[in-house]
RNA sequence: GGGCGAUUAGCUCAGCGGUAGAGCGCCUGCCUUACAAGCAGGAUGUCACUGGUUCAAGCCCAGUAUCGCCCA
């Protein structure tokens, strides 16, 4: 220890530091991108999280897989944005806001449209801030600066060019078609808003008597409220028992009306009683019968779910209210066959969590073919985008193929307003389905356009349907770079590099991204899109708020530290796709892989202060860089720890490169410990007290140099400990910033495959030592004497080099390394590493029995291999058919585990005697 | 019903043709002036099952089982 000794505590304290860095980082603007910066672009969008909400274990895994890889360009020397932002996320945000309302008895009618976003803004600038700030606590190196939000005036904007142009273009439409209804947001929802949920209900036979008066059929339906807007009665026209049937007239029961019977090859026979009612307004299949035989559509149904005027008596009553009566007065009027208990699937939606309603209403679509085409032709002739894991491209093809047309209307208020203006003159301020309108990018614009149709005293009103959060969200990749002007950000990082997203969302937002990125800009909004896995919780069960399952990710920061919590989630990323799981002890709010990155974030600051106590006060730029790998000469460990180290360059490279960050952790974590902390650092320990000051000067640079580079590799996972060790070691100023350094360069001539077997022998030996002195309970401090015989020269050089380390590492005060061995050894214990034997001269008493017990168990082993080895070198066909290296490490292997097992037979056989 | 993934040490997971690995946990011994959030040593496996390909199979192929996810 020096005079210059900075004096840091022994425990690595992640709180304070993180905080600093993270204010640090932001307010120097470290991570502030320019487009006019020299260098190959890097830009990756955040996957925008919903405003109001707050940040879950997804967005942490998500962020960190994000941060890793954006940091590890930047320090690459790429020109590198990392954009962050928020979505609006209309249905989520309303129900919150309505939740809110009713609390005070008040829904958002009796505010009024003006008066509920007011407050929705409100809500938005006081809960906003709150999972952008639970971003910052991640140490997310995004550009602050260029920070968006969808509906924010520059989005806004591209949301209205996008609309009108996909408008102008024949794209969008507006019609009256089947949608699913969600009465709970009394909003039309897409189809992957719904979710199908398995019930136990019922499956109601009724019978409809025939005009005629010749009988009855029976139908048989889930829905029976919807009966009353039955239009007909279909069969299969091939079904032999009901063809004659076709084209009588049947009496709707209650309702009195007369309906037909139609044949239509839709009509599975098998199915229930192979007739069934057809409600063309309120069910998909029977929309499509009702085009194909023009039949009457009859809405039955309010947007809230409740049955209007067409249901007759059941006017007003709630859709499963309705149901139950209606049951019960076609019982009391003799039409009730029977009720069937049936297991079925009901379409769920998701927000309202009830079930949707088929419903025919009049809705905008975007016209889907001509865009999902377009996304499909740069995936199959392009592989634009490039999905990683591959596996999911197939996913994501299957999905462009089958897509229809995407409803993109919502009967809600928060969100962006259709840019759609109608000529209500005629209506007395209405818009009805016929209603004629314009679709333009102001109101102004739309009045002038109508006015030029219809007169100067025209009265318009705007469209009041919002769009759905996706259609913005399909902007983003462009949006947040200035779309649709033509900004320097949008030249430089657009197409973007790399989406990081979780697999739920590939059809949500992945695809929307592409069908839009290339319709409007003729390109794939990024080259490659990473797919990652989910965070299970430590039952291995998907976290979702239903399931009140989820870890807060905040706790466990609080806990642990943001760099442990990082490295915990990357670490286990195997591959790149596959889900990981969180141990974790709901009573304790520990968790024990988060304890152990905590560990060896401690072990990284111990070894860091460890080299600074060692390093005279001086920064690794004033010791001068240690001669280049092949250069070094002396210490055999010098010359071991740059080549691994500079295969750990290498390899930590190649690893984040192709997306496997875990491996690029796991990589890191064994250098680091392993050959970092155990060997080398253990190694050098009496030349950094010794005299010998060039030997001491050599160790300082290695030390020094090797650090500093650690420090930068592991930056990209733990970026606050690494950061705050780096200025220690540099005595760097506040203006430089290890995020903003050069990564570490490998040297491929530093590389030494030889030295690194060589070296493995001496770790062997020591290895072999210290379990004999543990067999037989010697104390640390005590040292032994140590015989090392060999046959081979070569092990004996290795040996003879490596003399000091065994000394110091194993404890051993006399060594003797020799081609044979003296007669007069006396009793004593062996071990065997290579075909070395590793003798300990025993003194005093010992466990006899117990010492002849490893010996022969050893042995066995030993034994077991030359069995292996030899029967596999004795079959031709190996021999004959394996690639030479194959048999030559078979031939190696087993000649050394002959000689190991020689030697163990003479010690076993000495022993005994 | 269609598709995808998983099944390896008590637990969490690597390994994807050439004699089974890590971390945690467990056992033993250590407060060795970087670190007890640590150091050293140790034990632990019909690699889900059944066939097949191969000189050689956790690893490739076919099928079976169990669990999970996605789509209808």
């Amino acid at each position: 220890m020096t005079e210059n000794t900075p004096n840091l505590p022994s425990q690595y304290d992640p709180a304070p530091t993180e905080a600093r860095w993270q204010t640090n980082w932001e307010e120097r603007q470290t991570f502030k991108a320019d487009p006019h910066h020299p260098g190959k672009p890097y830009c990756i969008v955040i996957p925008p999280p919903n405003v109001t909400g707050s940040l879950h274990m997804g967005h942490a895994f998500n962020n960190t897989l994000i941060d890793v890889v954006v940091r590890y360009h930047r320090m690459c020397d790429r020109n590198t944005l990392y954009i962050p932002g928020t979505d609006h996320a209309s249905i989520a945000t309303q129900t919150i806001l309505e939740k809110q309302l009713k609390a005070e008895g008040k829904t958002r009618y009796d505010l009024g449209r003006e008066k509920f976003l007011e407050r929705a803004w409100e809500w938005k600038a006081q809960s906003g801030g709150t999972i952008v700030n639970q971003l910052r606590r991640l140490g997310v190196s995004v550009d602050w600066t260029r920070e968006r939000f969808t509906m924010d005036e520059g989005l806004s904007k591209a949301v209205l060019e996008a609309f009108t142009r996909l408008y102008e273009e024949g794209l969008i439409y507006r019609g009256k078609y089947m949608v699913n209804w969600c009465p709970a947001s009394q909003s039309a929802v897409s189809d992957l808003e719904v979710e199908p949920r398995e019930i136990k209900g019922n499956l109601w036979h009724f019978r409809y008597p025939l005009t005629d008066g010749e009988g009855y059929v029976e139908v048989a339906t889930t829905r029976p409220e919807t009966m009353l807007g039955d239009t007909a009665v279909a069969v299969n026209p091939n079904d032999k028992r009901y063809q004659q049937l076709i084209g009588k007239t049947l009496t709707l029961p209650i309702m009195g009306r007369q309906i037909p019977i139609i044949g239509d090859e839709l009509v599975e026979p098998e199915f229930g009683t192979g007739c069934v009612k057809v409600t063309p307004a309120h069910d998909p299949n029977d929309f499509e019968m009702g085009k194909r035989h023009n039949l009457p559509f009859i809405n039955i149904m309010n947007k809230d779910g409740t049955l209007n005027e067409n249901a007759g008596d059941f006017q007003g009553q709630a859709r499963f209210v309705a149901r139950k009566n209606v049951v019960q007065r076609l019982e009391a009027e003799g039409f009730l066959v029977k009720i069937e208990d049936y297991e079925h699937t009901v379409p769920y939606s998701q927000r309202g969590q009830v079930p949707v309603e088929p419903l025919l209403s009049t809705q905008w679509f975007v016209k889907i073919r001509p865009l999902a085409d377009r996304a499909l032709d740069f995936l199959d002739n392009r592989n634009l985008p490039a999905f990683v894991p591959d596996r999911w491209t197939k996913v994501y093809r299957d999905w462009l193929v089958k897509l229809q047309d995407w409803c993109i209307s919502r009967q809600l208020w928060w969100g962006h307003q259709i840019p759609a203006w109608y000529a209500v003159s005629a209506t007395a301020g209405e818009i009805t389905d016929d209603t004629p309108f314009v679709v333009a990018k102001s109101e102004t614009e739309a009045l002038a356009k109508l006015q030029a149709q219809f007169g100067g005293d025209v009265q318009v009103a705007q469209d009041p349907d919002v769009l759905d959060t996706w259609f913005s969200s399909g902007l983003w990749p462009f949006s947040t770079l200035g779309w649709p002007e033509a900004t320097p950000e949008l030249k430089t990082y657009f197409p973007t590099t790399t989406l990081v997203t979780g697999f739920d969302i590939i059809f949500f937002w992945v695809a929307r991204m592409t069908m839009m990125a290339g319709h409007f800009t003729g390109e794939m909004p990024f080259q490659d899109v990473y797919i990652h896995g989910l965070v299970l919780d430590e039952n291995g069960k998907k976290m979702s708020k239903s399931a009140g399952n989820g870890i807060d990710p905040l706790l466990l920061i609080d806990k642990y530290g943001t760099d442990a919590l990082r490295w915990t989630l990357v670490k286990e990323v195997a591959g790149a796709g596959q889900d990981i799981r969180l141990e974790y002890n709901r009573k304790t709010d520990e968790s024990a892989s988060v304890q152990a990155s905590r560990n060896f974030a401690n072990k990284l600051w111990n070894a860091s202060r460890f080299a600074m106590m060692n390093l005279a006060g001086m920064t690794p730029q004033q010791l001068g860089n240690p001669p280049s790998g092949i250069d070094v000469s002396g210490e055999m460990c010098d010359r071991w720890i740059l080549s691994r180290y500079h295969q750990t360059i290498q390899q930590t490279r190649n690893h984040i490169d192709n997306y496997g960050l875990g491996e690029a952790a796991k990589g890191l974590y064994e250098f680091i410990w392993g050959d970092f902390c155990d060997w080398y650092i253990e190694l050098i320990k009496p030349r950094l007290q010794g005299e010998d000051t060039a030997s001491k000067r050599q160790a300082q640079q290695i030390l020094a140099h090797i650090l500093e580079g650690i420090l930068k590799l592991i930056h990209p996972f733990m970026p606050h400990l690494t950061e705050e060790i780096w200025h220690s070691l540099t005595q760097s100023s506040d203006t430089a910033f290890l995020a903003r350094q050069l990564y570490p360069e490998v040297d491929t001539a530093a590389i030494n495959p030889e030295i690194e077997q060589d070296f493995e022998l001496l770790i062997g030996t020591i290895r072999i030592i210290r379990n004999l002195r543990a067999e037989l309970d010697i104390k640390p401090g005590i040292k032994v004497t140590a015989i090392l015989q060999s046959d081979s020269d070569k092990e004996r050089q290795i040996l003879t080099v490596g003399a000091d380390y065994i000394k110091n590492l194993a404890k051993v005060e006399n060594l003797t390394i020799t081609a044979a061995l003296s007669a007069e050894i006396g009793q004593n214990i062996a071990g065997v590493v290579g075909t070395v034997q590793v003798l300990i001269p025993l003194a005093g008493v010992v466990d006899m029995a117990a010492l002849r017990g490893k010996l022969e168990k050893s042995l066995a082993k030993v034994e077991a291999d030359v069995t292996t080895l030899s029967g596999k070198l004795n079959n031709p066909g190996f021999v004959n058919n394996a690639r030479p290296e194959v048999v030559e490490n078979a031939r190696n292997a087993l000649a050394e585990a002959q000689k190991q097992a020689e030697i163990l037979q003479t010690r076993l056989a000495r022993f005994q005697s």
